[in-house]
DNA sequence: CGCTGCGCCCCTAGGGGCGCAGCGGTGCACTAGT
């Protein structure tokens, strides 16, 4: 089929290679043309790789799998996070005119599931949507596979970094889950992610010669701020004025159900509109302050990390944080959700230095040696494949505790699951096994504290927040982006003349690339994340993040280039 | 790690301060009992 390509160089803005097929079938939806990305990623799957694309919501990352669907023969599974939204997720699908959809969960009641199923196997409906958590359960995967799926979407595909590993760990599974299905096309879709995560999206969903396709990361209209408070009565006082303050809508992020309630109270007695949300709250409550925030009733919402998938609210003037997210992959998700109009808006963090403390509970803990022994012995000692199921009542443990420790043996290949999803002991012995598990459970702590330390380098930057956080996702801006508190300070400025100035006492030597993939000394192997001039961050594999000076690195030699 | 809430002691009887235990986010699916 020939590709007509149109190639203008202009800007990120410019048309890109339209493949006319793609653009037909847009117009079939009623769009009139396609946002940069679209039409390459679509172009890459109709070419049957495996795509993972990276885009502001608002920027049509539906419409990839949209448009794939209908270019594509056969049925479309969509795995999707939240049960809330695929109704809405089916809803919308219903608006565009596209073929039938329906979705899998235990939400249904009975005949409303029959009937989906019916609608699926008498080849009515293209397409489906599951969380991980269906597709986790055998009879599911099979009158699945049953159906020959062409195409597999992982929506929200974060997730699988974010809440795999010990939160919803079926979403580490999807990589089984493909092979099950034959392996069918595989796209996964997500608004934020840095390099390593997108990493492990392509490796832990086993994509084949996959495509990345990231657009659109900048969102320059956001103006970044952080302020540092001592006192948390002032914060409180600072962030409540600031949401009277300025237009609305807005959301406050939180970090406890308690301060989600404290704060819309605080608010609603400043005079704002203000409502609570948290995962504690009464469903049809969680829906009522959902809707208000929509439909404009309500101005601000103060919540936890529970708000926030789902939201399409083009308008919404600003995000203030009363305390720092645990990661900056995070932060930019929850930031992402303001000024998706392109108008002006505002993202303002108010921390204070004790705020981290909450993250080292979090990401504290220890491995689940225990569970990992059980298991691990019950698997090796069996005759026969092991189901899951039945692990989970001779142990006495939930899925996901469960799920979480097979998750760690198979890694370390002490553990198979065979296509019927029934455990096998592969090798070894067993106490080996289980403290190599144990191992990567704490590498992936290590990880992750560093992940809250690069949200510290954040707050703490006197350098330009925008160029931080750009680079910690990869991309490099060139130029002090002019919008941030330190860019309007003069300390951006300022930190630019000193780094240029250390660049040329180093002799401007330029030993360290984005990219490279080095080892130090004390803490292995990893790969050069961000590069200041002066100092470089580098993602190690067993340690995380760590930014390292690199007057230090040439006078010691303590890391080398592989 | 840091905050909150509770019990306790202080003491010339009602509120203040101390010490310590417990808690802190995100969702699926499934079950039992109204």
């Amino acid at each position: 089929m020939p590709v007509r390509t149109i190639r203008d160089d202009a800007g990120p803005d410019a048309e890109e290679a339209v493949d006319e097929r793609i653009l037909e079938a847009a117009r079939g939806y009623g769009w009139p043309s396609l946002r940069p990305g679209q039409a390459e990623a679509v172009r890459a799957l109709l070419d049957g790789h495996d795509v993972l694309a990276v885009m502001p919501t608002g920027h049509g990352k539906s419409a990839i799998y949209q448009l794939a669907a209908k270019l594509l023969d056969g049925l479309t599974v969509v795995v999707s996070p939240l049960i809330a939204l695929q109704h809405d997720q089916v809803e919308q699908l219903e608006g565009l005119g596209a073929d039938p959809a329906v979705a899998v969960n235990s939400s249904q009641r009975v005949g409303e599931h029959r009937e989906a199923w019916e609608e699926l196997e008498a080849g009515e409906a293209e397409f489906v949507f599951l969380a991980p958590e269906q597709l986790a359960r055998d009879e599911v995967l099979e009158r699945l596979r049953e159906l020959r799926p062409s195409l597999l979407v992982v929506d929200e595909a974060h997730c699988v970094s974010a809440w795999g590993h010990d939160f919803r760990p079926d979403y580490l599974r999807l990589g089984h889950v493909v092979e099950a299905l034959g392996h069918p096309t595989t796209v996964a879709l997500t608004a934020t992610a840095a390099p390593p995560v997108r990493e492990e999206i392509v490796e832990r969903l086993r994509m084949r010669d996959p495509r990345q396709v990231v657009r659109g990361f900048d969102r320059p209209n956001i103006f970044l701020e952080v302020q540092r408070h001592s006192d948390d009565h002032e914060r409180r006082e600072a962030l409540v004025a600031r949401a009277v303050a300025e237009a609305k809508p807005g959301l406050v992020y939180v970090a406890t159900r308690k301060d989600a309630e404290r704060y819309a109270a605080d608010l609603v007695a400043a005079g704002v509109r203000a409502e609570a949300y948290h995962a504690g709250m009464a469903r049809a409550e969680r829906e009522r302050v959902h809707a208000a925030f929509s439909d404009g009733s309500a101005e601000v919402v103060a919540a936890t990390s529970a708000f926030g998938m789902g939201i399409d609210k083009p308008d919404v003037r600003f995000v203030l944080h009363a305390a720092p997210p645990d990661s900056l992959d995070a932060y930019y998700q929850e930031i992402g959700r303001s000024g998706r109009d392109g108008e002006p808006a505002l993202a303002a963090l108010l921390h204070r230095q004790e705020d981290f403390g909450l993250h080292r509970f979090r990401t504290g803990g220890t491995a689940d040696e225990e569970m990992l022994s059980a298991v691990a012995s019950r698997v090796r000692r069996a005759k026969e494949p092991v189901p899951p199921a039945r692990l989970r009542e001779r142990l006495e443990v939930g899925a996901s505790r469960l799920t979480a420790a097979v998750n760690l043996l198979e890694q370390v290949g002490a553990v198979e699951t065979t296509d019927e999803g029934e455990l096998v002991w592969s090798a070894g012995a067993v106490r080996p096994a289980v403290e190599e598990a144990a191992q990567i459970a704490e590498a992936r702590r290590r990880v992750d504290r560093s992940r809250v330390e690069m949200m510290r380098g954040y707050v703490e930057t006197g350098g330009c927040r925008r160029r931080y956080l750009l680079g910690y996702f990869g991309e490099e801006l060139p130029e002090l982006c002019g919008a941030c508190d330190t860019c309007r300070s003069g300390s951006a400025a300022r930190v630019e003349e000193a780094r240029a100035a250390a660049d040329g006492a180093a002799g401007g030597a330029d030993d360290w690339h984005v990219g490279q993939r080095v080892r130090h000394e004390a803490w292995g192997e990893g790969g050069v994340v961000s590069d200041d001039g002066d100092r470089i961050t580098v993602l190690f594999d067993e340690e995380g993040y760590k930014t390292l000076a690199v007057e230090v690195l040439a006078r010691t030699g303590a890391l080398q280039p592989l």
